[in-house]
DNA sequence: GTTCCGCATGAATCGATAG
DNA sequence: ACTATCGATTCATGCGGAA
């Protein structure tokens, strides 16, 4: 468990005092989240082993049991989620057997069963996707970025997510080249909305329910499962500094970090050691 | 009915007289596909109604009934199909009360049980899409792509839809082309020949299954439900030409003007009166 | 300091081969 | 026949070293 207190300069150049608290813990999420209390939770954000990935740690779920292996867990999530919180699931469906299984579909209807609202499903656009050629399909370069809530009514700041749009785009988006109609090199709707200061001043538009960005795969020390701005745009998003984000499946450590980064609080559970250890190492590093 | 001859000159300069045939039929697509033989069909491809959607010509089907409403229409587009044809399904569920409706998700798990295999899910990242603000959403700029087949052994013509590669693209050709030069001087090496013959002269890559494609805003006369690059795309990946392409909920006649420009055979059918008359417009309009 | 270039590295999938 | 492992395929990205 890492408890954590920083002091930190504000926007608006008046310091405060922050005491944010980054705890990650070693075990079983399913233990684990029975032991959190009902509506503690602002944001969980997570990207879970897709079916017959990661077999070392997770044993390798099988597409077919995976809507069984995953609703106990997403029945606590709801349990430990505010009543205005917002749980955004990253998945994608494995191909058996020559088609995409329908383990996601499924898991969507059950899931509004338990009382889930599906609200929305974001598209990552992964620009740097795996590599390869098939006789019959081309290379998958999206995910799926699930929107789940507990009410219709839930913590949403728009603001904070809007990315710079410059006379150029709109010149961009008027006279569409050939090559622009085919490739995607346009930054508007990508969710990178970083340094938002320096474009004050100028015109700022929301983006949409796609995200373009890259996998961060060439990070030798760390394979991070998904980009840090993945998490730090949802983050953004639906919650506010102070609030409590979740990750049951905290892989390496990611949501952890950027959650600490954005003065939020966070809670992350991983299940392997080895990834428990690099997570803490991890968070050490990127928030001194 | 629509029935046309051209005369064309292929790509061997060679002048070659091709039959086109463009049908375009008024009726309601269940008796008039009832109509058509057993495996006719090389590639579906269509934008049906989505639910509440059009409701001066269908009604406006009920997101509820929507599965229900489908699948007599997919069990007919399974019987007219080639084995080895395709059908692609443009669609995106709309939001009810708040939340996405599992309408699609249920509709891919029915049409399995009728023997479709879901092969893949592209995704439509439409850049320009339609302007708007609401407090807990952003902006739809993606649709669903479904790709369904009979089997698992389909027609696909990969190379048709190659795109150009990035930037690095030439350094890698002038690298391959150096290291060519040096290992000719140095040694014999048969085996190399080929893997360097393979990268000379190439510049295009294979496509991924995001589709970044804009919106025909501009023409006033008909909304178009997708752009004409869109059916375009898949015709040529999935059918040669003289290939019968079919669309049961032809609209304004795009698919049936691609198809002809692209010197395959297209059945269109329109249960309205007044987009079928704009259908034949618009395929006169652009095949002249 | 910049910019440029080479290089390793992926939540992959298929088909062939082996047990 | 059915499952398990392995090689081949392929391209955007960021890092590190070099000019």
């Amino acid at each position: 468990m890492v408890v954590t207190t920083i002091e930190k300069i504000n926007l608006f150049n008046q310091i405060t005092k922050t005491q944010v608290r980054a705890d990650v813990i070693l075990g079983d999420c399913l233990n684990v989240l029975k032991k959190l209390p009902d509506n503690s939770v602002d944001l969980i954000v997570t990207s879970p082993p897709y079916a017959d990935q990661r077999k070392s740690t997770y044993g390798g779920i099988n597409p077919d049991k995976y809507v069984e292996w995953f609703l106990p867990i997403s029945k606590e999530l709801l349990r430990v989620l505010k009543p205005k919180g917002t749980f955004v699931l990253n998945i994608k469906e494995k191909i058996v057997s020559g088609e995409r299984h329908t383990y996601v579909m499924e898991l969507i209807i059950e899931m509004r069963k338990q009382g889930w609202f599906w609200t929305e499903e974001f598209i990552w656009h992964k620009k740097n996707c795996f590599p390869g050629k098939w006789p019959n399909r081309f290379r998958d370069s999206w995910e799926r970025l699930l929107q789940f809530n507990k009410q219709k009514d839930f913590n949403m700041y728009q603001e904070e997510v809007m990315v710079p749009m410059g006379d150029w785009a709109k010149t961009r988006l008027k006279n569409l080249s050939e090559t622009d109609k085919r490739r995607d090199n346009s930054r508007v709707g990508s969710g990178f909305g970083k340094n938002v200061s320096k474009w004050v001043g100028r015109e700022l538009a929301y983006p949409t329910n796609v995200l373009v960005m890259a996998t961060e795969s060439s990070n030798k020390k760390h394979s991070a499962v998904f980009p840090k701005e993945l998490p730090s745009w949802f983050i953004k998003l639906f919650t506010k500094p102070g609030d409590v984000v979740l990750d049951p499946f905290l892989g390496s450590g990611t949501t952890s970090i950027v959650s600490f980064q954005a003065d939020r609080n966070s809670i992350g559970i991983e299940i392997d050691e080895q990834y428990h250890k690099l997570a803490i190492e991890n968070i050490n590093e990127y928030t001194k």
